[in-house]
DNA sequence: TAAATCGGAGTGAATGTTCATTCCGGTATG
DNA sequence: CATACCGGAATGAACATTCACTCCGATTTA
């Protein structure tokens, strides 16, 4: 492979502009213009801007995951692990709002609806560390036992909306704050 | 007075065909012909896109705020009145769910960013309810002391996100859950 | 009362705009 | 010079919106 310049520079345009913007907010010309690059040349890397988005989608889903399970320690107890797993997550997102922007635009889209549907009905093939927590904690008896899509509302709806509260300057997410949220966060799923 | 009936033939048609495809995934003509109307029709009710959008969502308001007060007691205990208002926002949304999904629709898009922000930041002359419970809540000292738009992520965060699932078919809200979840709410915000 | 006229709701083809995508001439690279 | 790579004008499809026209019940006129 060359250069992966304009690559690069073409997806961090689009992250920008969609995260602000929305997928329908963006037309690729305007990504091309911030890019730095022709329209066409988005042709070159992407086949189409439905594809664009996906592979946007798909490589913040990659790095997020990755930061999650660094020092992620399996042998744990089930609660210091899920409360782990929250807290680098509002850590991540906090860090990269843009990236949160993005991903909750594309969580309420066709796409992710049908993406979140294989994650909460356990799509065969998919390893999620998260739901493993949840099939863990309703089999030892720790937590609930409601579906895991419910566990999932429950543990992670307060979150994503103080999230985005916190990146439109609605509220001020301090460590207090986060701290008392993923406390409930847990209270609310375990038994 | 003159005929409502195309005027309320375009409001179901555009509610129905919008809670399902998402605002840009309605074209004007889909309307007018799930409604049975010519295009040009639409445009003698609404004056754009944008204002059905939006006068649609002030309708739906309206009767979800006018059914949520019917048989509210101002003179019970904040705990009361707050599961109270929550349990029958559940019960109106999963009896209307296309309300809820273009309420929601509604919510993830600019038009309603800027008007949750009118209303977690208390713009005057808004009235509601359910911040004049938070405002209370606090003052007693019964509920957390933090940002009315925390009280409200934590609270509704969950609700929001399980009534999605149910909705989508993903979990079941029966009696069960619902006071559990309800309940899981309410242990978020007190103190 | 019957005929003529009016007003305004309703229509949908036409319009103009906004895109995603393509295409081809140019430019760098080897 | 040949090849790979780019840019951005050109294209065509999808849409929101408009407008010239039709239709029909109400009102006026004869």
């Amino acid at each position: 492979m060359k250069n992966t310049d304009k690559h690069d520079e073409i997806v961090r345009a689009s992250l920008e502009l969609i995260a602000e913007k929305g997928f329908h907010g963006v037309p690729m010309s305007m990504i091309a213009k911030k890019a730095g690059v022709g329209a066409g040349t988005i042709y070159r890397y992407f086949n189409s801007k439905d594809s664009l988005i996906t592979e946007l989608h798909q490589e913040l889903e990659e790095k997020i995951n990755l930061y999650l399970y660094q020092g992620y320690k399996i042998d744990r107890p089930l609660k210091d692990r899920f409360l782990y797993l929250i807290r680098k997550l509002m850590q991540y997102f906090i860090a990269h709002p843009l990236h949160f922007r993005y991903m909750e635009q594309y969580f309420n889209s066709p796409y992710g609806i049908s993406l979140h549907r294989d994650r909460v009905l356990g799509k065969p093939g998919r390893h999620d560390i998260l739901m493993d927590i949840f099939v863990e904690g309703i089999d030892k008896k720790i937590l609930k036992d409601f579906p895991k899509a419910a566990l999932f509302s429950i543990a992670f709806g307060p979150l994503i909306s103080l999230m985005r509260d916190h990146i439109l300057g609605f509220v001020n997410l301090d460590e207090n704050l986060i701290q008392q949220a993923t406390e409930a966060c847990w209270d609310g799923i375990k038994r």
